[in-house]
RNA sequence: GGGCGAAUAGCUCAGCGGAAGAGCGUCGCCUUUACACGGCGGUGGUCGCAGGUUCGAACCCUGCUUCGCCUACCA
C-alpha cells in the first residue's frame, strides 16, 4: 500500500528544481566510468567562452546534448557528458584591458605580462565559472567530475605535444605572409575574425605621370593613402592600350621614387587580375597592404615597401609630412595634396567592403609579418576523405556541403597570436646565430649551436587550437589513459552552424591527425535561436531573452536596470524601448523543464522564433502533466503495484485479457508513441519526438484516458459490497499508474525536473531503481498494439465529437442531460455502440438510446452524420434554429459532393484505373461510397428539416 | 560576385507523389470534484507566380518573384 501525497494545483519549478539537481549529483548519476564494460556514449560539450553567461544558443545546445546523453543512460548506455570552458584569450584581453583603461587609464603594456595574467587568473577564477553554475541550474547531466579547462595543466600539455610533433612533421612553419592586423588589441586575428561589410566609400582615379614625359597612366584606388607605399603599376600582358609601355616608369606622386609599369597576370575567383575591363585596367601596386599586390609582388619580382605600422599609422619611408597620421588622417591629406599637384582625376561614391575586427571593431590591416602557420592542406585532405567516407556524418546532411567547401579551399592556419591570455609558443630564438628551437621543455641551457642566449618567443596560439585538441585532450591525451580509450571517438557533436569553421573543422583535422580517427561519428548542427522577428539577438538590440530570465522570471524593471548596469553599446533608450515591446509584462517564471521542452519542439528547419508566448506554451503542457499525475495519486488510494505487475503487466496475454477497451487503448497508444519517440530520437528529430509526447499526453492521456477512468475511479463505500468493481478499479488504477509511469521516463531526457518530482511520488513495483533517470527508457513493444481497440475507440470518440458538436452548436448547457438517438446501419455497430454507451454519455454528457437509422425522422431534432453506418439524432423542441440547421447541413453536403467530384473524376480515368499503384484504386473506391453514403445521410436530414417547418 | 536555403491558415511551422495538418491567435459556450497555466466546439488555406513531368503534384523538374543566411582580396 502507498500513501499518495496531494500535489499543489499549479507546478511550482522553483521548489522543485534545486532538490533534484543536488540528488542526482550526490548519488553519482552523472558520471559514468570508463573501466565499465557496458558500451560506451560519448559526447563533448563545445566548451563555452570563460567570458561569457549562458544565453539562448547554449541553452538549446546543451539542452539537446542533455536529451541525446539522458536518453543512452537511460538504454543503458555507459553515457558520458564532458563539462569544460575555453579561455577565449581575445574575448579575455578585451575585457580585461577596457577594465584596466577605465580604472587606471592603462594599457596591457603598461602593465606588463607577469602582472597582466595574474590579473587574467584572478578574474578567472572570479567570474569563469558562472556558466558552469548556470548549467547545473538547467538540470544539464554532464559528467561534472570530469570538469575542464583550456588552460590547466593537462590541456597546456596537450597543447605544447601537438604543437612540438606538427613541427617535426613540418606541418608547422614560421614564414613572412600577409595577415590580419587589429591595431587596437596588438594582434593578429583569423580571417574568421574579421566581418566584411561593405561601407560607403570613394573610388579615386589617380593619374600617375610617365617617367620620359611623355603622358600619364591613369589608376583607380579605393585607398588612396596606400599609394605612398606602391612599387609598381600593373597591367595584364594582353592589354592592348598599355603594350607599349611594358617596362616604363612612372613618377610617384608625392614622392621621389621611380616606380615600373609591370605586366602581370593573376587569376582571382576565375577571372583575371589585372582586369583589363574594370576601370582603366592599370592597378597600383601596394604588396605591403594588399594581398592581391604582395601576390603580384612575388610574381614579377617588387619591392615591398611598409608605410602603415602596428599602431595604424603611416611610418616611413613615407614622407616625413605623413609619417605619424592615423590612416584616415592621411587619406585626406593624400588626396588635398594629389588634387593641388594636378593628379586627381574623377572621385565618385563607391561601396567599399571593409573588414572590421570582431573583437575591437577596428579597420583590419592586411600586413605582412612574420608568423607561424599550420599547414592545413594535408590535414583537410584527411577530413575530406572521411566525411566522404561516412565516418562522420553531419545531420542536417546540408551543412557536408558547407564543410567541403571551406575544407577544399582550405588557408593555411595562422596560429600565433600577439597576446599574453593563451598557450605560449614552445618556440626559443637563439639571440646569437637565430637558430630556433622548438621544444616540449623549456631549453635549459644556451645554443647549442653558437653558446647564444635563448629567448622565447612571446607570442600565444590562437584559442582555436587548444580547441581543436579538445575532444581529446579532455580524455588525457598525449597519455593514453583508460577514458581515451573508452569515450574517443565521441558519438556525436552538437554545436550551431555557425561554429563549423571554428570548431568543427578544425576538430576533425587533429582528430584525424594525431588519433588517427575521427573526434566524433556524427556532427548535429541545431537550429539558430531568433528573436521572434526573425531577427539575431543582440543586447545592442535589447531583443536578447536570458535562458536564466525565463527560467526563474523577471519584471520589466529588472530587465531595464540590467541595461543601465551592464553598459551595452548602444543607445540604451532605444533598447529599453525594444525590451518594453517585447516583454511588456515581464517575463512569468516557467522552469527549466518548460525551457527546455520549448526549444527541443521548435528545434525544426534553421531558426527557432522564440518568445515569452511560446514558452509559456510549454509551461502550460509541463503544468497539465502535472495536474494529470495530480489526479492519478489522488486516485490510487489502495493501489498495489505489485498486484498489478503479476496480475496484468507481466501475465502476457490472459492478464490483458482482464483489460476494458479504454485500458488496451491507451497502452496501444503508449507503445505508439514509444515507438515514436525513439524513431525521432536515433534520426536526432528532437521536435518529432517531443511532439508526439506532447500529443500523447493531451490528446489521449488526458482527453480520452482519463476521462474515461474516472466512473471507475470514483467509487465510493459501495465497493465493499462488489469485488468485481473493486477488482475493476485496481486495474484502472494500475493502467493509468503505469501508463503514467511510462510517460515519465519518456519524457524525462526532454523535461527531467518536472518528471522526477512525479516518478517519485508515484506508487510502483520496489524493484525499481531509486531515480527516474537511472531507469530503463521505453522501449516499443508490438505485443500492447491493438487495432481492434483502436478501431472501437474511434467509434466512441467519433460519436462523441459529432454529440458534443451539436450540443455546442445549439448551445446546450452541460448540466442539462440533453436525450440523444445513435441511430445505426447494422446489427454489428450496434453491438458495438451499445457496448460503449455509457462511455459515449458521459464523454458527451448526455443521455443515450440506440435507434435504428432507418427510424421516423424526429421533429425539431439536430442531426449529425457521423459515418456512413451512424448518425446521431438531438431533439431539441423549441431550441432548434431550422435556418441555422439547414445552413450547417447544406455546407456538410456541399463539402461531400465536393469530395464525389473528386474521385469520381479520377475513377472515370481509365488511366488511373490501368496505372494507378495496388490498393489505391480500391481505397477509392470505398472512398466514394462512403461519402455518397454521407451525403445521402446529409439529404434526408435536410428534407426531415424542410418536413419539421 | 559565389554558395546555400525558405515561400502552406492571421502568426510560427509540420507534411515532401495518391483524402490540406499542428501549436498559438481569433470567435462562441462552460467556475463539470486533475488542471482557467483549464475544458468543449467553431472559424480560417487556388499550399509565392508561370510552365513542365505524371493516371495523379503542396510534394519531382525548369524559369521567375520575394525574403533569409553563409561566403568573398575586383583595384
Amino acid at each position: 500500500m502507498t500513501t499518495t501525497t496531494a500535489l499543489s494545483k499549479q507546478y511550482d519549478p522553483s521548489e522543485v528544481e534545486p532538490r533534484w539537481f543536488r540528488f542526482w549529483n550526490e548519488n553519482g548519476f552523472f558520471h559514468a566510468d570508463e573501466t565499465s564494460p557496458t558500451v560506451p556514449y560519448s559526447i563533448t560539450l563545445p566548451p563555452p567562452n570563460v567570458t561569457g553567461s549562458l544565453h539562448m544558443g547554449h541553452a538549446l545546445g546543451s539542452t539537446l546534448q542533455d536529451i541525446l546523453i539522458r536518453w543512452k543512460r537511460m538504454q543503458g548506455f555507459n553515457a558520458m557528458w564532458m563539462p569544460g570552458t575555453d579561455h577565449a584569450s581575445i574575448a579575455v584581453h578585451v575585457l580585461i584591458e577596457k577594465d584596466l583603461k577605465r580604472r587606471e587609464n592603462k594599457t596591457r603594456f603598461d602593465l606588463g605580462r607577469d602582472e597582466f595574467m595574474k590579473r587574467a587568473w584572478a578574474w578567472k577564477e572570479r567570474s569563469g565559472n558562472r556558466i558552469i553554475e548556470q548549467e547545473k541550474l538547467m538540470g544539464f547531466s554532464l559528467d561534472w567530475a570530469r570538469e575542464r579547462f583550456t588552460m590547466d595543466e593537462k590541456s597546456n600539455r596537450a597543447v605544447q605535444e601537438a604543437f612540438v610533433r606538427l613541427h617535426e612533421e613540418g606541418l608547422i612553419f614560421r614564414a613572412k605572409r600577409m595577415i590580419n592586423w587589429d591595431y587596437a588589441s596588438q594582434t593578429v586575428v583569423s580571417d574568421l575574425e574579421v566581418d566584411t561589410v561593405e561601407e560607403n566609400g570613394s573610388l579615386w582615379e589617380l593619374k600617375y605621370p610617365l617617367a620620359d614625359g611623355s603622358g600619364e597612366i591613369i589608376v583607380a584606388t579605393t585607398r588612396p593613402e596606400t599609394m605612398l607605399g606602391d612599387t609598381a603599376v600593373a597591367v595584364h600582358p594582353s592589354d592592348e592600350r598599355y603594350k607599349h609601355l611594358h617596362g616604363k616608369e612612372v613618377l610617384l606622386p608625392l614622392t621621389d621614387r621611380r616606380i615600373p609599369i609591370v605586366a602581370v597576370e593573376l587569376i582571382r575567383d576565375g577571372k583575371p587580375w589585372p582586369d583589363p575591363a574594370f576601370g582603366s585596367g592599370a592597378v597600383k601596386v601596394t604588396p605591403a597592404h594588399d594581398p592581391n599586390d604582395y601576390d603580384a609582388s612575388q610574381a614579377v619580382g617588387l619591392p615591398i615597401l611598409q608605410v602603415i605600422d602596428k599602431d595604424g599609422k603611416l611610418m616611413a619611408p613615407a614622407p616625413a609630412k605623413y609619417v605619424g597620421m592615423s590612416v584616415d588622417d592621411a587619406r585626406k591629406a593624400v588626396v588635398e595634396d594629389l588634387e593641388a599637384g594636378g593628379f586627381l582625376g574623377v572621385v565618385k561614391p563607391y561601396k567599399v567592403p571593409r573588414g572590421r575586427s570582431q573583437r575591437s571593431g577596428v579597420v583590419i590591416e592586411p600586413m605582412l609579418m612574420e608568423q607561424w602557420f599550420v599547414k592545413a592542406a594535408p590535414l583537410a585532405e584527411k577530413a575530406i576523405a572521411a566525411v566522404e567516407a561516412g565516418k562522420t556524418k553531419f545531420v542536417p546532411e546540408l551543412h557536408v556541403k558547407t564543410f567541403m567547401h571551406w575544407m577544399t579551399n582550405i588557408q593555411d592556419w595562422c596560429i600565433s597570436r600577439q597576446l599574453w591570455w593563451g598557450h605560449r609558443i614552445p618556440a626559443w630564438y637563439c639571440q646569437g646565430c637565430q637558430d630556433i628551437v622548438v621544444a616540449r621543455a623549456a631549453p635549459t641551457g644556451p645554443c647549442g649551436k653558437c653558446g647564444g642566449a635563448l629567448v622565447q618567443d612571446e607570442d600565444i596560439l590562437d584559442t582555436w587550437f587548444s580547441s581543436a585538441l579538445w575532444p581529446f585532450s579532455t580524455l588525457g591525451w598525449p597519455d593514453k589513459p583508460r577514458e581515451l580509450n573508452t569515450f574517443y571517438p565521441n558519438n556525436v557533436l552538437v554545436t550551431g552552424p555557425d561554429i563549423i569553421f571554428f570548431w568543427v573543422a578544425r576538430m576533425m583535422m587533429f582528430g584525424l591527425h594525431f588519433m588517427g580517427k575521427v573526434p566524433f561519428r556524427t556532427v548535429y548542427l541545431t537550429a539558430i535561436v531568433t528573436d521572434e522577428d526573425g531577427k539575431k539577438m543582440s543586447k545592442t538590440k535589447g531583443n536578447v531573452i536570458d535562458p536564466l530570465d525565463v527560467v526563474y522570471g523577471a519584471t520589466l524593471e529588472t530587465l531595464l536596470q540590467r541595461v543601465d548596469v551592464e553598459k551595452p553599446p548602444g543607445d540604451h533608450d532605444s533598447i529599453k524601448k525594444a525590451i518594453r515591446k517585447s516583454f511588456g509584462k515581464g517575463i512569468p517564471p516557467m522552469g527549466s523543464d518548460a525551457l527546455r521542452f520549448a526549444l527541443a519542439i521548435l528545434n525544426n528547419g534553421s531558426h527557432i522564433r522564440l518568445s515569452v508566448e511560446r514558452v509559456e506554451t510549454y509551461r502550460n503542457f509541463i503544468n497539465k502533466l502535472w495536474n494529470a499525475s495530480r489526479f492519478a495519486l489522488m486516485n490510487l488510494d489502495g493501489y498495489d503495484p505489485e498486484r498489478f505487475e503479476s496480475q496484468v503487466a507481466s501475465s502476457g496475454v490472459a492478464g490483458r485479457a482482464s483489460l476494458g477497451m479504454p485500458e488496451r487503448w491507451i497502452l496501444s497508444r503508449l507503445q505508439a508513441a514509444c515507438a515514436e519517440v525513439d524513431a525521432a530520437l536515433e534520426a536526432f528529430q528532437f521536435s518529432k519526438a517531443a511532439n508526439a509526447i506532447y500529443h500523447f499526453i493531451y490528446d489521449e492521456l488526458c482527453d480520452w484516458y482519463i476521462e474515461l477512468a474516472k466512473p471507475h475511479l470514483y467509487q465510493g463505500p459501495e465497493l465493499e459490497q462488489d469485488p468485481a468493481k473493486a477488482n475493476r478499479r485496481h486495474v484502472v488504477q494500475g493502467v493509468l499508474a503505469s501508463a503514467l509511469e511510462t510517460t515519465l521516463r519518456l519524457l524525462h531526457p526532454f523535461a527531467p525536473y518536472v518528471t522526477e518530482e512525479i516518478w517519485q511520488k508515484l506508487p510502483k513495483p520496489p524493484q525499481l531503481p531509486g531515480s527516474l533517470m537511472i531507469t530503463v527508457f521505453p522501449r516499443a513493444d508490438a505485443s500492447w498494439v491493438d487495432a481492434g481497440a483502436e478501431a472501437e475507440m474511434q467509434l466512441v470518440q467519433n460519436i462523441a465529437v459529432s454529440c458534443r458538436m451539436l450540443r455546442a452548436t445549439y448551445n446546450v448547457p452541460p448540466t442539462q442531460r440533453i436525450e440523444v438517438e445513435i441511430r445505426v446501419a447494422s446489427d454489428a455497430v450496434r453491438a458495438q455502440v451499445e457496448k460503449y454507451l455509457e462511455m459515449i454519455e458521459r464523454a458527451a454528457k448526455i443521455h443515450a438510446k440506440v435507434g435504428d437509422r432507418g427510424g421516423a425522422p424526429l421533429p425539431g431534432a439536430a442531426k449529425a452524420v457521423v459515418s456512413a453506418e451512424v448518425e446521431v439524432v438531438m431533439p431539441l423542441g423549441g431550441l432548434i434554429d431550422v435556418g441555422a440547421e439547414k445552413a450547417r447541413i447544406k455546407k456538410d453536403i456541399a463539402k461531400a459532393e465536393k469530395e464525389i467530384a473528386t474521385i469520381e473524376k479520377k475513377l472515370e480515368n481509365p488511366d488511373f484505373i490501368a496505372k494507378a499503384k495496388e490498393g489505391v484504386v480500391d481505397e477509392q473506391r470505398t472512398r466514394l461510397t462512403d461519402e455518397q453514403t454521407r451525403r445521402q445521410r446529409l439529404v434526408d436530414a435536410l428534407e426531415t428539416l424542410g418536413a419539421a417547418q
